[in-house]
DNA sequence: GGCATATCGATATGCTTTTATCGATATATC
DNA sequence: GATATATCGATAAAAGCATATCGATATGCC
């Protein structure tokens, strides 16, 4: 079932899930109720909703918590993807401190930096902050395998080879540039300029339109 | 010129536009390269650049300050953006704070919070953070008309509503909930649990193959 | 100056994703 | 119990996007 999950698809389905659990006082809802609630058409959601679970009924729609079980389960929330954080710095800390990661299946076990003033235990957070010798120790012992990515931009891609040679095969970087890795190795850049287009170009065009 | 802009193609521009600019001090690139660096096919790269840009020449590639200057206007890097931040929490002030945006042609011109406590100017960043009753003034003094949501989730539509009412007419949400706002509004959702979503399934997969 | 070649740009093919259509089925009402 | 209807699920069409192919063109070398 996991196989034929497509990009997109994958992309709604904790969007779906965030929904459902803020619903959750109600027993059933429709694939049309989602859609509306959502901007989406009832089509798409039916399909998405097909590719993880079966719990929806003619005339009922969908069993709520059947349907936040199935998604939960195709998300991996039932276990929690464990993760480093190097860059100590305002993103980075604002991450290590964000208690709402839990709810999506992932656990940061702890962050690193280069300056010794960061290390230690960070007060917003409770979590360790180490010196970047001590990382490759760490993800191995605990077998981490995600690396996220909050330094500057300009040594991004030298902490993205060290997370790699200690083990990560998965990177998440907030550093607005673009980092490289071996094939096998996914990369996953949460490139704020590219929203930022998209966002400046509907402005635009939306200002135009008036004019 | 504007119009046939795909929205992938329109993602991907700043992505060009940063690794130029890194990279500036070559006078001609080709679309081969520059698809090398960032791991693209040529022939994607040159219909990308195609839609903004003529700099491309047989036997040299692109003239690059040329390219960057096609980009830049492209994307309206020429007349930056204002926006305004609902929520001065550790995510909110981190992105006050944060330099870079200039470079990708965003403004923002001050923070707003209901804690009495963070109003203010914001260490960091110099901005000044101001109590929510002043957002509607300032908007429509500065004519900003754009907004960034970082407050928690169960009040981000209720904030959403009220940079509509001030004049928004795009909105950027890091809040981890769905937002809903008129036709003519643009929501752009930051969706980290969709990014997580994305990496959490490849590791399983990644992980599963060796088992 | 002519020729080989790197590179672009345009047209065409194929894949992914979304949207549309239609039949199937369980529930509720009479 | 029969019938109407809300809703699902599957198949089909359309759109959007990525990849392949091929001719055009400017550059540099002989």
């Amino acid at each position: 079932m996991l196989e034929k999950i497509s990009l997109q698809t994958l992309q709604r389905l904790p969007v779906y899930l965030e929904l459902l659990r803020q619903d959750a006082a109600s027993d059933n809802i429709s694939a049309n109720r989602i859609a509306e609630e959502l901007g989406l058409t009832e089509i798409q959601v039916r399909k998405d909703l097909a590719a993880v679970s079966d719990a929806g009924r003619p005339k009922k729609g969908f069993v709520v918590t059947d349907l936040i079980a199935d998604l939960e389960r195709a998300l991996g929330y039932d276990n929690a993807d464990d993760a480093v954080l190097v860059g100590a710095g305002r993103l980075g800390r604002a991450l290590l401190s964000y208690a709402g990661f839990q709810r999506y299946g992932l656990n940061i076990v702890a962050g690193f930096d280069t300056n010794p003033r960061a290390w230690g235990q960070d007060e917003v957070s409770g979590k360790m902050i180490y010196a970047m010798d001590k990382l490759d120790d760490l993800c191995r012992r605990l077998s981490v395998h995600m690396g996220i990515i909050t330094v500057p931009a300009p040594v991004a891609q030298c902490v993205c080879d060290e997370l790699v040679g200690a083990g990560c095969r998965a990177i998440w970087n907030f550093a607005p540039t673009h980092i490289r890795a071996p094939g096998n190795i996914l990369i996953k850049n949460e490139n704020m300029a590219s929203s930022l287009a998209l966002i400046s170009h509907h402005l635009r065009r939306n200002l135009e339109e008036e004019a």
